[in-house]
DNA sequence: TTGTAGGCGTTATCAG
DNA sequence: CTGATAACGCCTACAA
């Protein structure tokens, strides 16, 4: 662990001055013997550039920033996945944030962007607030949000659309003969919790059935919300024939509910689960979830990054991701 | 996105030098108006420390690496949850490098901690050859290995017992009336395989059991390979009456297998699995997994990472996580 | 208490 | 083609 050589020790130990010895490094036009001379120093002393120092001169960290909720949400999980290879293939590096959905980190985030240790910021924030969007505005770093964010707002934005991702399912049950269909949600103020409220009212109408609040049950994105929110809505309505949960956790919460409870799935009861995690095809019966495209999101987001990052004046994108239905048993498997 | 403010447009603005502005913003004493001009002027300009120039001068940079195969791996992604909060609590970022479990990629990650883009390097390499330990040696910032690593190795060294983990699953088969426990391994040629069959062998010893090669059978780490090693084991010797699995996976595939022969499970067959994964708490019946302490790991190393930047004369560690049984259903739950 | 100046390791400009 | 030399932004003796 000693310290390094510099490019003034390979300068001495060939006999030649730092500049010459920068641009052998850096491939630039020398004369043969010079070549020869500084590649051997370098070589012999087991040089490696120093990258801070070329960073503070190049004004270029080759480091991207990924800020998620929480590194072990499979959803983000799967971004993580699509976005480190596309930027290892462009020479960047990845800084991972998990701010556990406080938004006072994300903020942190945001503001230590400033600090210039990334090139960019890649974030998948779980509510979009005023300061989210005024910092993101001023930012000394390109950002790319995954998320819903105002139109008009000046930033490259990837969206799932997980309005139309509702839809999906809700038609595949309508499809399947079920009417009665009970909707599991994450709280309201969440972006996700929110659009996915909208779908499903609007995809109920679509299928001419009625809007029924006792069909409704909010509580949280978690398997144990989603199994006291499942345990609620059978009490309430017993005569619910399948379940539209908001993720997959949620639905593994109300497996979980329907299996102690004695109801057959898909026979009795239909669930469908949202994100299609790794976690739907472990369950049994396997669950029937509506994939958002979160890897698919995180492809994308990285591309505009490396985008962004060699033209920084083209215009911002909008991305939106479609969803896609991914059938299994807890629906009666493809059809 | 406009050239951010340096101490010297603070300076300039201030009408102060950059020495006393850097003092002040280092809380150094300095007298009260100077100390006012100076926050008055950075707070109106929205100036923020560069960390590159910071780090130059400190040798400093505030990062660590964690250099895994594969950012998917459940096993990884539990050590990356654990190591970020740690790390962030001690003012660190994790910067992610995901080597497809590829040699070379790992070699690289070590030869580019020459950079010194980051303060030190946690490491799980999938094998260790002769190249990791002579680039661990020498390398120019700590290095932290979890995995196992040759006695005498000079480096921080986080292990786990699957020997002592499969023993655990065997003696609790055994503890509950099983007696001819089947065993789905991996290759034998990666270190978790073959330590797995040595425990496996073993165990049986201890509990009076024969060894029996018909009831072991070799696939690989996979959901697929595991409903393959099951389907053929089951053919062979329909009197298994439980399964050794060596990971979660090849277990989801033994549940697939046995539901569809219709065996039950756990009153015919007992299964376990291994790695504790949360597909573990997912599946139906859920599983009886054997938890290798991958989070536990994962914090230990970053403590030990953090222990030797705090002292680098420090003793080298080597630290043996304990295996933990997890008891679901799998198996009849909890006694 | 404050300012000047040098250095961290590179890159890049500009004379020779 | 090569060698001084000046940045990059910050910290810190040392001197005033």
């Amino acid at each position: 662990m000693a310290d390094g050589p510099t490019i003034n020790t390979i300068a001495e130990r060939a006999g030649v001055s730092i500049a010459s010895v920068s641009r052998v490094l850096n491939g630039l036009p020398t004369r043969q013997d010079t070549v020869a001379k500084v590649m051997k120093a370098a070589q012999e002393l087991g040089y490696v550039r120093n990258a801070v120092a070329r960073s503070l001169k190049s004004r270029r960290t080759h480091q991207i920033a990924f800020a998620m909720a929480d590194v072990g949400n499979p959803v983000y999980l799967a971004m993580v996945r699509q976005i480190q290879p596309v930027l290892k293939a462009a020479g960047y590096r990845l800084v991972l944030h998990s701010t556990d959905a406080v938004v006072a980190d994300e903020i942190d985030v945001l503001h230590s962007l400033g600090e210039r240790y990334v090139d960019g910021l890649i974030m998948s924030p779980i509510r979009v607030t005023e300061d989210h969007l005024r910092m993101i505005a001023t930012a000394r770093a390109p950002v790319v949000v995954i998320g819903l964010v105002p139109d008009g707002t000046p930033v490259d934005n990837v969206r799932a659309d997980s309005h139309a991702g509702v839809r999906l399912a809700v038609d595949h049950l309508h499809g399947r003969g079920r009417r009665r269909i009970g909707f599991l949600n994450g709280p309201l103020d969440t972006v996700p919790g929110a659009a996915r409220h909208a779908g499903y009212r609007e995809a109920l109408e679509a299928c001419g059935l009625p809007y029924d609040p006792q069909l409704v049950e909010v509580g949280d994105f978690y398997r144990e919300a989603g199994a006291k929110a499942a345990r609620e809505l059978l009490a309430r309505r017993p005569d619910v024939d399948s379940l539209m949960c908001a993720n997959d956790l949620i639905a593994l919460g109300a497996l979980d509910v329907l299996r102690s409870a004695g109801r057959r799935v898909p026979e009795d009861v239909a669930v469908v689960g949202m994100d299609d995690t790794e976690l739907a095809a472990a369950a049994w019966p396997s669950l029937t979830s509506v994939d958002l495209g979160s890897a698919e999101r995180g492809r994308v987001a990285a591309e505009l990054m490396l985008a962004r990052l060699a033209d920084p004046e083209r215009e911002h994108s909008v991305v939106t991701v479609p969803p896609r239905l991914v059938v299994r048993e807890s629906t009666g498997g493809a059809a």
